[in-house]
DNA sequence: AGGGACACAGTGAGCGCTCACGCAGGTAGG
DNA sequence: CCTACCTGCGTGAGCGCTCACTGTGTCCCT
């Protein structure tokens, strides 16, 4: 095909290549015979062909964990417009389980398609191991990880700054202390969030209740907020995600007690549907857009490995975002006006 | 690569290549040597070469209309665990607009790669426009797509069937009408809730309310709940999506419009976070995972042009999720507690 | 005037596989 | 006993590109 190019244009092949290719040391008239013929016939490179000869598939692959999630869905489109843009395309392997085996596979299968590098986006410790278990002289980049990946480049929002945030945000308000719905043990982000909530309540020398267990599901954030509503001296609770937080909303109201009057609630993550709560919710947003779009331009650095980043760890700084579910402390308990089922 | 096995094995490439291939007439003894070999050095098959050589990727593409929204993103799954399944690798292109344009352009790019076929993603009437544009001998399948798409094959949800659900069950709790709030008039799938909602009205020899047009955003959705608070006569509502419901829910509370008692509200998709609304929304749960699954299937078979499915049209059925948001009519109109600002 | 450097183009090999053949030897049918 | 056919395996070419190398002509410096 592209001698059928070389032949219109009355070049040879490789000429049309170094046109193809950009090469210097082309004549502009040359070029221009050999774009036309390009035309004339409609020629389209194959892509495998190229990327068989040059060791180079222009292919990036990425492993997502439960992509139907907003943080993760965000991040996979940030990634795959970057890449475009950068003039990659996408290979993408989903993970079933999330264990450190499962993310060995997933890489290793995307390296038998040839990806010329490979972005994880697997928020367990787990998945942290399974990347740099894989042994393959690829270059790849964790996001949404945390820092506990050993050697691997990493690109992740500040959890400990974000959960600060949150538990500060609860303390400035008046109240006394401040109850912490966290994510699932394993979960680097969860780990984090239970750090910064901690340091915070250190820092103002109050004490810390005891921690409460979710599952990032608006279900387990329910079951959590039929907790929290039998116990009156709670009135102010960070939550370690906004779905649990919406079922947690959902739980109060159930029960009768009143957001923000009685119970002030901070969540985390600020998907689009948290602004609708009700009440609305405050929240701390992940800018996980920024986050795909670093990714991208860490993993581009390493395949082309030039001056390479020296930073390869790279935090976004999350934000506060201030909604209704939030109100100075009121002082006093609550009154019990339902018993806990 | 495969000569070095080849030799290990002590026999010829092509043996190799019928053995990594499946072929028949090969002695088991001979297999196993071959086998052994590959795994005594770790062979792993060149994909690029393969397709090369063979003029097939075992790849197919993936276009995406906004895989952060939960439908998508649920059929991308889906998609992506069939395609594993059935020994496929997935190449992502998301669109940026969703315009005939740029689904032709997705198209192609994915064609540039070599994908032995497409599965489209992209629900509005454009993006059918912009499948067929493509003359590429490609096979191609839309998925969520309702049946504008002229001669393309499809799998969707039978929408039209899911709206009357949700008309009819309010209608069956004695309201005397049912508003409805729509999504944006070039999406098919929001045209055929509509003729649903209107055949459901109809069949009941009910007038039919102004239709309130929403662009599917929780916001709209807020919009249009301050509208229906502020008309006490309106005392069922069917949204076409549970986002738009959360932001109406949102509204109508801040109205002091209580669900169901004073308004009840259907909303449509059932995403994970609906059911802990408050209150928990009714609902049309559309099955993506079936819908990405179907779509692969179909694709695969196409593919391989196998006595290709008759059928090129596919429907999935919706089913009604009855929670906590509609209730029966109580008569009488609302008292205006508020006045809409 | 000679030689080095550079701009521009062409030649052949080969990336790692599969495909279309060819060629033995065994089994069956007449 | 010859043809016909199947099983099992090998040989060579080639998929559509890029890479390394070679070969011109032109300009500039000494």
């Amino acid at each position: 095909m592209i001698h059928d190019v070389a032949r219109l244009a009355g070049v040879s092949h490789q000429t049309v290549s170094r046109v193809l290719n950009d090469h210097p040391n082309v004549r502009g008239t040359t070029r221009d015979r050999v774009l036309s013929a390009m035309r004339q016939l409609n020629y389209r490179p194959n892509a495998l062909a190229r990327g068989l000869a040059s060791r180079r598939s222009r292919t990036v692959g990425v492993v997502g964990f439960d992509t139907r999630l907003f943080g993760p869905a965000s991040a996979l489109l940030a990634i795959e417009q970057a890449a475009r843009a950068a003039g990659y395309a996408i290979t993408l392997s989903s993970l079933a389980a999330e264990d450190a085996g499962s993310v060995r596979r997933s890489v290793e299968a995307l390296a038998d398609q040839s990806v010329d590098g490979v972005i994880v986006i697997a928020p367990r410790e787990d998945s942290a191991r399974g990347v740099s278990e894989f042994q393959g002289g690829l270059p790849i980049v964790a996001v949404e990880a945390g820092y506990a990946g050993g050697d691997v480049p990493v690109v992740s929002v500040d959890q400990f700054t974000g959960a600060r945030l949150a538990t500060d945000h609860l303390l400035e308000l008046g109240h006394r202390t401040v109850w912490h719905v966290a994510g699932p043990a394993d979960w680097l982000e969860a780990q984090e969030r239970v750090e910064g909530w901690r340091a915070s309540l250190a820092d103002a020398g109050v004490p810390a209740p005891p921690l409460i267990r979710g599952d990032w599901s608006p279900a387990s954030g329910y079951r959590a907020g039929l907790d929290l509503a039998a116990r009156p001296g709670a009135s102010a609770v960070f939550v370690a995600n906004d779905e649990m937080a919406l079922g947690l909303l959902h739980a109060l109201s159930e029960r009768g007690v009143r957001v923000p009057q009685d119970v002030s609630v901070v969540g985390f993550d600020s998907i689009p549907e948290s602004e609708f709560f009700i009440p609305a919710l405050t929240t701390v947003r992940q800018d996980f857009d920024e986050l795909g779009r670093r990714g991208l331009e860490l993993l581009v650095d390493l395949m082309d490995d030039s001056p390479t980043h020296e930073e390869f760890r790279s935090r976004v700084t999350p934000s506060l975002m201030v909604r209704r579910s939030t109100a100075r402390y009121g002082g006093g308990d609550r009154a019990p006006r339902f018993s806990a089922a």
